[in-house]
DNA sequence: CCTAGCTATTCGGTGTTGCTAAGTACGAGT
DNA sequence: ACTCGTACTTAGCAACACCGAATAGCTAGG
């Protein structure tokens, strides 16, 4: 997509990553495919690796070195429970824009 | 809200200011208030001025000085067709997102 | 009178985030 | 050896929202 994809995304892809992980462990490179397939088509690799890095040191995922047949070690990403707590609190400050924008989008008025 | 919300409205701010100007010009004094009352009760005063300056040089709002009884001149925005046309690229951008992340939040599988 | 308070805009500096681009590392097939 | 696909790392950059302070005009209270 373009650049306003890129804007937004800021703030919700950490949601998007913790939310994939939610469902099963996963390590980066398996992330960014996922994304990929999934319309995410100009997911910068790094950007990934840098999130799943902050995530970590937030205390929000555990850890595990996993190793591949296909080359060097894959780091396992699972979510804790901080995570949990935090990715609800993700979706309920989603629920809240993604309200706002509605009303926004149909109302025109608002006010 | 807290610091996720601040980070949600990086790139869904200008399109929600640019949606507010859709139904009718305002000024930068009263599209603070309009977003506080609104539920985005700790939108930064400077934020919004700092996006108005940033529209307007990207040719997206035309602006017009008017005197205020009140205080200092307003400078009053209004869409243009250019804006317009980037208001209904962020809303499918938007839509785009939204959908993603309601598939996430619900299938929990998604792949 | 002048100080406080509301209206209204501007500016400089900060932190977070995603992107670009390059590099490292490992294994398998040619 | 060489390339290709897998897998992770790092340094520097740009955009955006925030904070705090400053500027400016007007009105009302002491």
């Amino acid at each position: 997509m373009g650049k306003l994809v890129t804007e937004m995304l800021k703030g919700t892809l950490e949601g998007i990553v913790l939310a994939i992980l939610s469902s099963r462990p996963a390590y980066g490179y398996e992330i960014t495919a996922r994304l990929r397939n999934q319309g995410f088509s100009d997911i910068a690799e790094g950007t990934v690796y840098a999130l799943l890095v902050r995530i970590e040191q937030r205390g929000l995922v555990d850890v595990e070195k996993v190793p591949s047949e296909k080359g060097p070690p894959r780091k396992v990403y699972s979510l804790n429970d901080q995570g949990r707590e935090y990715l609800e609190e993700f979706w309920r400050t989603w629920s809240f824009l993604a309200g706002r924008l509605e009303q926004l989008r149909k109302g025109g008025e608002w006010t």
